[in-house]
DNA sequence: GCAAGTTGTCCTATACGCTATACAGATAGA
DNA sequence: TCTATCTGTATAGCGTATAGGACAACTTGC
């Protein structure tokens, strides 16, 4: 969760093991090799893989103790929300989940070239710009910059932005929002990204972009998220549909929420 | 492409420099800001954003020009495959691209807990398990981690599977596949990975971890996937449907490919 | 042409990642 | 109980990354 501090060789190490626990080459319970074992094999010292090894005891996957060994941790499993295809929250309501907001930044900007793109604006036109951070249950869990046109934009309030989701306020003023589309990428915290976010520098992000459209192909608004993988993911059910050798997976409908 | 020796500070830069190019946050063409002034920005010196940008350059990534500035070049136009929701690669006939399949890893294990789990594998069932890499125009692009039941797993060959797709494979020996469910996450890149896909340890990956499953609930197959989010991205069509007040957000089918 | 600002190069002092070693306290097995 | 082995802790020393300068060569805009 927090190695980015952590120096190289350690940080290696760090990440070697704890994909082997994750991907359950190592299974819980089991017994790692000692210490001063580990630093033969990896070629280190013994201080560069207690390095290691301290970094996988405050993420909570090891178990170390003094004079017995370091044992991988059963996981505790603080279930990460999980959203759908469309990105709808799932079953929040039934696990009584409370979900917040902050809005860390609100302005009318000139956008990003790349945004201007996606939203067919014409030379000059502005946007309003928002980032906010939502939250579940206390914790920080997406990190959301959108950009707005500015036509559009004026319809609503900057506290309005902090209580009513925003397709409902673009609903609401008149935005007519007929279709998206959406693609699903990684990359790293960036310093502010990760402070807002709780994270070191450096951790991964799921990263979601978003245009959503009018009817008549002009932009409603871009969304650029960025989610905590340990509490965010998407889940989704295929079904295997068509005739033999035309056969492939198909979406099944999210139930409503 | 190399920076694995290189130093912390240095390296988070030019990972964080890389990521804001490559995801077209910086856009190309432009000026990045000065020496002196990155170096404020990110509280280091000079001399380690110089060796950030001395890896970028060393990429192709930038072009440096004494007295003018450092400029974002542009890209040589290896653009990214895009796989919509159910993860078929789209597009990639039209586009007269060639991809490929190396077998890394190919053996019968006792599963990880976890995929025994999702499996619903009796006590002590064994499994074939298969590392591949997948190429598309002799790059890699995806690290794939499979889980077939012994059963089925025996009823096709390694050669076949170096070959021929694992769905085709499992189809064909009369398995029958219903449905799947599948999460998509985020996670940094081991050493091992990191190798067979070209990457830095510490890259983030796109992770999507998928469960086949028959008609009558057992498992047919588990699948470990990362990808490098500079080659391969998800991406889908979402349109607005529902009354007011009850509006969601359903996927638009994929078109066969 | 000139001034301001940029990258390229070189320097020294400091901070820190990493190694190597030693020892204490806890644990488990014979 | 005794012994081997493990983790926890501390120390000293080396190599190098980093900080913080200074200066030259170059470009751009005025």
């Amino acid at each position: 969760m927090d190695a980015s501090l952590e120096p190289l060789k350690a940080r290696r190490i760090y990440l070697l093991l704890r994909e082997r626990i994750a991907s359950g080459e190592i299974s819980p319970g089991t017994r790692l090799a000692s210490e001063p074992a580990l630093a033969l094999q990896h070629g280190v010292s013994r201080v560069t893989i207690r390095r290691a090894l301290d970094s996988l005891a405050t993420d909570g996957l090891i178990d170390r103790r003094v004079g017995a060994g370091t044992f991988v941790r059963e996981p505790e499993a603080p279930r990460p929300i999980v959203a759908d295809f469309s990105n709808m929250l799932t079953h929040l309501v039934e696990m009584g989940r409370r979900t917040g907001v902050r809005l860390l930044a609100f302005s009318y900007v000139q956008p990003p070239e790349a945004v201007a793109q996606a939203l067919a604006l014409g030379p000059g036109e502005r946007t309003q710009r928002s980032v906010r951070v939502r939250l579940i249950d206390g914790q920080p869990f997406s990190y959301l910059t959108t950009h707005v046109p500015e036509r559009i934009g004026l319809t609503y309030s900057e506290a309005d932005l902090a209580t009513v989701p925003l397709l409902t306020l673009l609903e609401h003023s008149g935005a007519l929002v007929e279709r998206a589309s959406q693609a699903i990428s990684a990359t790293l915290a960036g310093p502010d990204v990760a402070e807002a976010l709780g994270l070191e520098i450096g951790s991964p992000l799921l990263s979601l972009t978003r245009v959503v459209l009018g009817p008549d192909g002009s932009g409603v608004e871009h969304l650029h998220a960025l989610y905590r993988p340990d509490r965010y993911s998407f889940q989704m059910e295929l079904h295997r549909d068509g005739e033999a050798g035309e056969r492939r997976w198909s979406p099944v409908p999210a139930k409503a929420c």
